[in-house]
DNA sequence: GCCGTTTTCGGCCCGACTGTTTTCAGTCG
């Protein structure tokens, strides 16, 4: 059992221990546990073997003998008579909001409601505001959480959030009652997937800005309005939040509210050990609770909360506990990636394939946005619901691709189109085309296309095989997931890193919103094995330019700087990289 | 269940809001 499967266990036994009532530190610890396992760069396996398990801050004798029994047996007893005595339905209601474990034990306890569907029998009954600490307002607030559950999704991509969020903002930027205003929670930290869009804004006049806010087109509904806070659903289901504080209070509020909570928990500690208290409203020299002002250390901007806690800046997209701390403690932050850094796309399609555009239209639009090269890389023959192109129709493609660089070199202009395949990686790891054709590409991406039902072992021989090929100088999208609709298909990705380590193979971080693969969790692994990323918009149409922003913003999120990423380079660079692994 | 420069026991991040109460528990971020 890897270590991904062992995590979710340990958050399943946190979440079925709260609905037990048991002590919260408790909960606590499983969940801590859990997402430290997540982080771990090395097998769980070697670990064990190694008795290093203990030496994990966070996981003691308990949680060691218990990880030790799933990875080794594949089973937990404890876990699975944990389970047997809490009905699946309760884990289900917790999703509801307003709803969370004390009440769902009690809705269990006292009613023997063990599913969702009882729950809505029971409250259009009238008996659950009958119950003690229940009321007719809970009652009607966990109705309208079912309903609101089943009209629309609680998570949604990123992209989708943005489109929302960027015009919001714009709009609190340019009123007259705003000093300063922000994104903040997941989409500032540019999680690819987001619950709600937080907003911030500090002003003297707060009522003036909550009134703006809620009469912003695109508000479906109010939830809540009050004087500094307000709370919408906007249109697709995504609720905003805004809260609104004065200008001094505005960086201790936008680091509050950016989180991530392990973030801010590891941040309040580190002023308590500094004899500091940290909350929305400040850092306070004093271990008390207090809002004086006379005790508070004065910080103007985010950078100078990290400074007081002996820490370098802190990006946001960073901000998860996922080893932050320890390196701005040292100073050692990388400068990320900015999206201004790319160059152009490596992987891209024309209407020769499933794409929108002629070759001629796609050169003329990315020039146009100011890139320095584009690749067309349309599918390969085997992809032919998506008109790939066999041998004959892509050496003809070639041809037309030279003339339109031939017309912009006329023109004196330096931008080029890349010539290029996306070739399928076939069930065995082959490649759709023969190799002598893939040498005559400046682009070679091999990705997989079909056949995803493999287990993992042939899922990763046949990657790795596709890498050993020398005329490839990409993966591209490695697990094949579509977020919040299709999973990743199952493959050991630090093994197919290392194969891309030792043959000189890049790995593409698709930056198609609901793909965003490779994982930005597996970026700081690739890049300690000195695996390059290629930011890919993976273009069917010309706005997916835009793609470009999403993909710097994810690669950010992986740690990852403009030497990092190939296609920063300048063209001339660039080709001189393209041709390193055929030189091999 | 974890952890230890006051500790092997008694802590474990913090505050707002809501709805239910009559001083607070539960939920949320």
């Amino acid at each position: 059992m890897d270590k991904d499967r062992v995590a979710e266990i340990l958050t399943e036994i946190g979440t079925l221990l709260e609905l037990k009532g048991e002590n919260p530190f408790k909960t606590r610890a499983y969940a801590n546990a859990a997402r430290t396992l997540e982080a771990l760069t090395e097998p769980l396996e070697k670990l064990i073997s190694e008795n290093r398990l203990g030496e994990i801050k966070g996981i003691g004798e308990a949680l060691q003998k218990k990880i030790t029994e799933l990875v080794a047996t594949g089973r937990l007893a404890y876990y699975e008579e944990l389970k047997a005595s809490i009905p699946p339905g309760l884990v289900e209601m917790l999703q509801i909001p307003g709803l969370g474990p004390k009440k769902a034990k009690a809705l269990n306890d006292k009613l023997g409601i063990t599913t969702v569907d009882q729950l809505e029998t029971a409250c259009k009954a009238g008996k659950v505001a009958d119950l003690d600490g229940f009321g007719e307002k809970t009652q009607s607030k966990i109705l309208e959480g079912i309903q609101f559950r089943r009209t629309y999704a609680s998570r949604h991509l990123l992209s989708d959030a943005l489109a929302l969020a960027e015009p919001i903002l714009e709009g609190l930027r340019g009123h007259p009652d705003v000093i300063r205003c922000s994104t903040a929670g997941s989409v500032r930290r540019f999680k690819e997937i987001i619950g709600d869009i937080d907003f911030l804004a500090s002003s003297k006049q707060p009522g003036h800005v909550i009134e703006f806010f809620t009469k912003q087109p695109g508000v479906l509904s109010v939830n809540a309005k009050g004087e500094t806070k307000a709370s919408v659903v906007l249109q697709g289901g995504i609720q905003a939040d805004l809260r609104v504080v004065s200008d001094r209070e505005f960086p201790f509020a936008l680091a509050y509210f950016t989180g991530s909570k392990e973030h801010n928990i590891a941040m309040r500690q580190r002023a308590i050990q500094r004899g500091l208290r940290l909350n929305e409203y400040g850092l306070f020299r004093s271990a008390e609770e207090t809002r004086d002002p006379k005790l508070l250390v004065p910080c103007a901007t985010e950078e100078d909360i990290f400074k007081q806690l002996d820490l370098a800046n802190i990006p946001p997209e960073l901000r998860e506990d996922q080893g932050e701390f320890a390196a701005a403690e040292r100073g050692e932050i990388p400068r990320l990636l900015e999206w201004t850094d790319l160059r152009g796309s490596l992987h891209n399609h024309s209407n020769w394939s499933d794409g929108r555009g002629s070759l001629e239209e796609i050169a003329a639009h990315m020039e146009g946005l100011g890139c320095a090269y584009w690749a067309i890389t349309d599918h390969s023959k085997s992809s032919f619901v998506a008109n790939g192109l066999d041998p004959e129709r892509l050496r003809k493609q070639l041809k037309e691709l030279a003339e339109v660089n031939r017309s912009w070199a006329a023109k004196g202009s330096d931008f080029r189109l890349l010539t290029g395949s996306e070739v399928d990686i076939l069930a065995d790891g082959k490649l759709d085309f023969e190799d002598d054709l893939l040498a005559e590409l400046d682009v070679v991406v091999a990705s997989i296309h079909q056949g995803f039902s493999q287990n993992e072992a042939e899922m990763t021989k046949r990657l790795i095989r596709a890498a050993e090929n020398r005329f490839v100088h990409m993966l591209g999208h490695l697990t094949g997931r579509l977020l919040l609709e299709r999973e990743p298909y199952k493959v050991n990705q630090r093994a197919v890193i290392d194969a891309c380590a030792e043959t000189g193979t890049w790995v593409e971080l698709n930056a198609n919103p609901y793909r965003f693969d490779l994982d930005w969790r597996l970026w700081s692994y690739a890049k300690s094995k000195r695996v390059k990323c290629v930011i890919n918009c993976d273009a069917h149409r010309h706005e997916h330019a835009g793609f470009l922003r999403l993909g710097a913003g994810i690669a950010r999120k992986g740690w990852l700087t403009k030497a990092d990423v190939i296609n920063t380079l300048a063209l001339k660079a660039l080709m001189k990289e393209l041709g390193k692994k055929r030189a091999r």
